[in-house]
DNA sequence: TAGATTGTTAATCGATTAACAATC
DNA sequence: TAGATTGTTAATCGATTAACAATC
């Protein structure tokens, strides 16, 4: 088993849980690391050895029960355990967001959203009102979420994290263009950065034909 | 300068392109790779690295021009390329990334948007009619538009993008949970996996404390 | 038992970092 | 010229793949 994980594997694992839910829902039992291997376009190796970062759960001679290793790699994931998170900036991308995402399925509970314009404090998304954004420490203050999603400007992001670190936010889905490690150290980010994605489109449409 | 670059390499450039951005925005005239480094949060090493994969943009005793650097990492990212694009599934998601991104800067243009919900048909989203499923077919026949934006679910995607390849779509930004280049090999695909993501932070949540 | 497939160690490959001669 | 900093080669580090003994 393990001490440290490689970001490496951490990348995999997400994939690795979509698979064997793929599979749970098809109705397969078990499961040879060279037939998932084959699946997802990896090497039965690398898939052992990513596994067994965690423990064994496979059996020799037999493989891996997919409902029972799902199960594990929920548990290592931690989607079984409930995070609460507020979510910044309901502009398009915010309210997409807020919509689209399952939350729950992972365990986060959104608990709050706010925006500083003023047109968008009051409506209503998801059952929850637009908050505006001045209520931002009092509502922090008396709720204490543990995630701040935030899909905000590069601008507001500086300022609005180091608020919201201040407040006692450990960590962030962040949506901007804005690097949050690189101030603050000991923050949990995530970063989500469409445009840098999309550039790497652009890159290889130039140069893989 | 070289033949084919990594996968690491390629993943970093886009992040080199918005630094350079900043400081030229800022008025910076030159940066030296170690004092990049530091703003970055790398080592200047793998700064150098990096930008002789594609030529000597520096000069010895001076460091880099910020603005021709600038120019040259839009240039191999293929910023100036005009790329036409469809965008498939007019959903949360489909709209917000519609409305919320900036194609033009990195050369995309969007010509069409496509949902099979007949509610959503007909309306108009940053000056562009909702088109009709349906007409994928003819409006591709007709436009050739060479990437789809996918924000469908993982089964229409499934289809969907068999039938834009054979129509000569050659390019997919994929927003959907499903593995394009899996069972399409020479296909160039860029995933967003937003569930993925999710999942790394609440990961991280659960052991970096 | 025999066959299959894991867990794990060793070998290979690639990416990052360090070092330094070249040169502006 | 002297100082600074690149471009590039060599050393290190880490991740992936291959191999195989353990074992179900």
């Amino acid at each position: 088993m393990a001490g440290v994980i490689s970001e490496s594997v951490i990348k995999r694992l997400p994939r690795y849980y979509r698979f064997l839910g793929d599979l749970k829902a098809q109705g397969v039992d078990r499961i040879s690391s060279k037939e998932l291997s084959t699946r997802m376009g990896l090497t039965a190796s690398q898939i052992r050895q990513d596994l067994n970062c965690f423990g064994g759960f496979g059996q020799q001679g037999y493989g891996y029960n997919v409902q029972l290793l799902h199960g594990e790699i929920s548990a290592i994931l931690g989607l079984d355990v409930p995070k609460t998170a507020i979510l910044i900036g309901m502009g398009n991308l915010g309210k997409a967001v807020t919509m689209h995402m399952n939350f729950d399925n992972k365990g986060f509970r959104i608990i709050g959203l706010f925006d500083a314009k003023p047109s968008l404090v009051g409506q209503v998304v998801r059952n929850l009102p637009v908050r505006n954004a001045e209520d931002l420490d009092e509502f922090c203050r008396e709720n204490r979420p543990e995630v701040a999603i935030l899909c905000i400007p590069k601008e507001s992001a500086k300022e609005i994290s180091k608020q919201l670190i201040n407040l006692g936010v450990k960590a962030f889905w962040n949506f901007s263009h804005y690097d949050l490690m690189l101030e603050n150290q000991d923050v949990i980010v995530e970063n989500v950065h469409l445009s840098e994605s999309l550039m790497r489109l652009s890159y290889r449409m130039k140069n893989e034909d």
